[in-house]
DNA sequence: CTGAAAGCGCTTACAG
DNA sequence: CTGAAAGCGCTTACAG
């Protein structure tokens, strides 16, 4: 009635004239009052204006929230807008949705305005990409709660991962069926210093403990080394961001060598970075795949949707959520999992 | 010390002999007790694995969770693998972020499944796309509750729109000055009954307030009536999801037709619908803009990053998620906004 | 089938 | 600068 605050339930129940409990039991657990009277508090709560129990108040009574983290390595902002990254929320999201759970987002990088961490809430945490380990001790994820990693394996938890070495493997293997004149590699945050550019002997690599590019680079050198290509004279450039913008000029660099010195085969680390090569190569005017032919990694839709179609690695990212996303429930015991890949040949690298 | 629960914030001033009044304060107000204290207190948290409170009991306590729920008509699956949904959540987030608080999301058809919503735990609303008027009324949306809508207007909200009737036809104006023989549109979820295929004269139009696109078709067709064109000529084909499987068969249709009557102009409601028809057209071997000019809608990334490139209207979805997630906490007074559009003219409609 | 009572873990005036 | 106490809005054994 009261135009200004919500009733609570405790005000609802002194109107009927019935006890707080019968009120939650009417909302909650049906079974435990008789029809009539549940009838008589649900139409009186419509009545007032009552939505039923409020959820702040009712986990902290139950200890539970309903609410399952997604704890993001990289920002929300570049999260948000990576197809792989977005795939593997919508995995998430599709089963806490079917099991009245809602999904929170966090990231990693927590902003330093944050107040002592909202994170506490959810009653589980799944964690995505390379965390620092330190994060992961850290405040943001409290001790006792259920926490799935994926692409990544934090001691003492269950990870959900990809083959990335045998997977990395086909499909340089394929592609070096028909043998290239100047292979080279693009890969993704492998150096220990940011490098945007060529990798050279000064840069450290990551070991493959602490990212998953580190395992696509051995698949892709054993192939190399098995079709008779030695993989130390196989030039490799890096990028530190997974987005056009940052591929671009790194890309244009690589294209920018004369006709004789430009790499006619690049194996690239996904399907964002060979999908910039493959762009900013027919903008000017080369021939894909007779002059370049590029692989990815990922298999996301824009590289199919395309002509020529990427030849790349699929992955289902959505999979992996929802696989993720059953841990976290209870659903499926808490393992770690390995997701298939799939070779995709498109014209890209046929 | 235990290991089997987490300890409280009680236990922790009974340990240290200390009121629970100076425990709240060292974590939360640092100016209401001495710095010699404070340090003591946050010294026996750490070893004694104390996190800091518990957010559930806060956000009971206090009222607010700084969690901000973001409520989407479509599915989560649907909306985390659109790029305009995607841009529009990831400028929200950024805005968040930098201010302490955290993303809900929320599908606006809540699952059966879904016990009494976990949704009275946010502390604002911001719905996106449009919403069946019962549903804003619904559970979904505690009362007393700000929100902002986007794209949508509900009765007594502030909304975030883009100016979509004069952006339509400042493209659709562009395109008409090379005069087509065949124009064409392709239009998004503009029939009351769901329609994927041609738009005839037995299916009705949803009006203006309850779908952006209908502002769109009536922007296309004041520039198709100043250019000499009788709007009611002019073929038009629905889609009803805004993705490429739903897309590919309706267009493959169209460009089905014998060359005389294949459309030479194809003015779509959507990026998505645009690319879609791009990725088909070339695939059959039709020279684009020559056979067959295209213009979309939204300027999505994808649409730029590839050649030739989408002529669109680039809407900030970024900018609209922004503003929202102000005016949610507060930054900004609430009102009406309107977020510019910008006319993009790439190789598909030069 | 129904109700009285305890307590989830905090924060916040308020008094000292 | 510090502490005792009330209470945020619920749910859940438990007793009747």
């Amino acid at each position: 009635m009261s135009s200004s605050r919500r009733i609570t339930l405790k005000e609802l129940a002194r109107h009927l004239g019935v006890s707080t409990a019968s009120v939650s039991n009417a909302f909650n657990r049906p079974d435990q009052l008789s029809h009539a009277l549940r009838e008589r508090i649900l139409a009186e709560a419509r009545r007032l204006g009552y939505r039923g129990p409020d959820a702040k108040a009712r986990s902290l009574r139950t200890g539970r929230s309903q609410i399952v983290a997604v704890l993001l390595a990289e920002s929300l902002t570049y999260s948000l807008n990576d197809a792989v990254a977005s795939e593997l929320l919508s995995g998430i999201a599709e089963v806490l949705d079917a099991h009245g759970h809602t999904l929170l987002l966090l990231s990693g990088r927590q902003n330093a305005a944050q107040v002592p961490g909202s994170s506490s809430i959810a009653d589980g945490f799944i964690a995505y990409g390379l965390m620092p380990p330190s994060l992961m001790v850290s405040a943001d994820v409290p001790a006792q709660r259920p926490l799935v990693a994926v692409d990544f394996s934090p001691e003492g938890y269950p990870a959900v991962h990809i083959d990335n070495e045998p997977a990395s493997y086909a499909i340089a293997d394929h592609a070096l069926k028909s043998p290239p004149l100047r292979p080279a590699i693009i890969s993704l945050r492998l150096t220990e210093q940011p490098c945007n550019g060529r990798v050279t002997e000064a840069h450290t690599q990551l070991p493959p403990e602490q990212t998953i590019t580190r395992s696509r680079l051995i698949g892709f050198h054993r192939a190399l080394a098995e079709h008779g290509i030695d993989p130390a004279g196989v030039p490799m450039w890096n990028i530190e961001e997974n987005t056009f913008e940052v591929c671009a000029p790194v890309i244009e660099a690589i294209l920018d060598s004369p006709d004789d010195e430009r790499p006619d085969l690049l194996l690239c680390m996904s399907d964002r970075i060979a999908l910039t090569a493959l762009t900013l190569a027919e903008r000017r005017g080369l021939r894909i795949p007779e002059d370049l032919r590029i692989t990815g990694f990922d298999g996301i839709a824009e590289g199919q949707y395309r002509a020529p179609r990427l030849t790349t690695v699929r992955q289902d990212s959505t999979e992996k959520g929802r696989i993720a996303a059953r841990m976290i429930l209870g659903l499926t015991p808490s393992a770690d999992s390995l997701v298939a890949t799939e070779l995709m040949i498109g014209e890209s690298c046929p």
